[in-house]
DNA sequence: TGTACATCAGTGAACGCGCGTTCACTGATGTAC
DNA sequence: TGTACATCAGTGAACGCGCGTTCACTGATGTAC
């Protein structure tokens, strides 16, 4: 009903159809939205189905169950982090301090953007076991800043990229959560935090 | 029933008590155990009752409810933290380069050892609400680090000291959080994370 | 091109369970006189 | 020191709600002939 009176093409009982078309994508977009505006303890079926304005028994044809969609929500997750990454580090010199120092950047600006989704792709106590895809798109998304680093390293170890790598992350990651916490607000109200992103790039590269 | 055998002490019928003694004492003990173990979601208030060996209806007389319970586990998170870090410090000499690592190495030992407490405490996303006490706590735990900041520091402005610890926090919140969900563990498996920790801490100091 | 039939993707209703919370109660304790 | 009474801290049972999931069904679609 909601989108029926939006996309008149077509056929002119295009109201109240009873196959949906691509249910299965319209729910992963109801769970992802839903799991950003309440976070992903807040996020129930029943809400997803009335969004995709389906019953509420429906999507079991397409997901095992509740798990199983909020594994798909997560994979998009990792996948618009992974690309917010990659499109911000496209502006400066492949290798660069700059490009580097963009990405730790982007990271911080999506888990702000996106911040329950950000807390629910990081740590499983938000109640989302383990899976093999979610991981590979987790592993995807650090795979930007690994580039970069071998980009700035040419001919670099894997340890020596790892040891660049790690602390980067670490301090981005710290970042994040205290900027979702809100403890930056609470503590240091004026700071902006992509300054203190670069200054701590250059202190840990250099490190 | 579980710890009338251990304490005979008194009068011969000390088993089977009515009246708990400090029911509130326990109730806040078995729920700090029930959260380290399964996580703030997976805490049930009965668990937390028959732990304690009381009815369900019992702990209403000392607490408004469930969130109630948990704001205490969270004061009493806040407060472990503070005190290793404390014991940590009291190692080395006041304002010492050792001694700020010696807190770091502290928090994120804390999230490695009671890591479900550590997410809770962090992130209201484990549906614990704000809480001026919890607040409270929280901003006495990140007073171990200023004071060290500010021996090292005599006399820098709020300012100053703010700038060199935030960066520092920031490090060390990233790092547990990495390691509680196995980052570290997958990505450089031999790590020595306290060895990170101390790099860092220099090469975040000396920026 | 039309009909029969298999298959698929929905529906509506209800089940079932976990769990926080409440209610009327009762046993224990402390205090006034 | 003993009794009456208020108060407090428990109990047992049940309520109620949210919510994931299942079941028997039905409408729509595609394919064989």
């Amino acid at each position: 009903m909601p989108t029926a009176e939006t996309a008149p093409a077509g056929g002119a009982r295009r109201k109240a159809q009873y196959h949906h078309g691509d249910l299965k994508e319209a729910m992963i977009a109801a769970a992802y939205a839903l799991v950003l505006e309440r976070g992903p303890d807040g996020f129930a079926m029943a809400d997803a189905c009335a969004a995709a304005g389906v019953s509420r028994a429906a999507p079991y044809r397409h997901f095992e169950g509740r798990e199983d969609l909020l594994k798909e929500v997560a994979i998009r997750g990792f996948g618009r982090l992974a690309a917010s990454m990659r499109a911000a580090k496209s502006d400066h010199p492949s290798g660069s301090i700059e490009a580097i120092a963009a990405v730790g950047r982007a990271y911080v600006a999506f888990a702000m953007a996106e911040r329950n989704i950000f807390r629910m792709i990081f740590g499983k106590a938000a109640g989302l076991k383990e899976h093999p895809e979610v991981d590979a798109a987790g592993v995807g998304a650090f795979e930007v800043l690994l580039e970069e680093i071998r980009a700035r390293y040419p001919g670099a170890n894997a340890e020596r990229v790892m040891n660049a790598a790690l602390p980067l992350w670490t301090f981005v990651h710290g970042a994040s959560f205290l900027e979702i916490d809100g403890a930056y607000a609470r503590f240091k109200p004026d700071q902006d935090i992509d300054t203190v992103i670069d200054a701590a790039t250059r202190g840990l590269l250099s490190a």
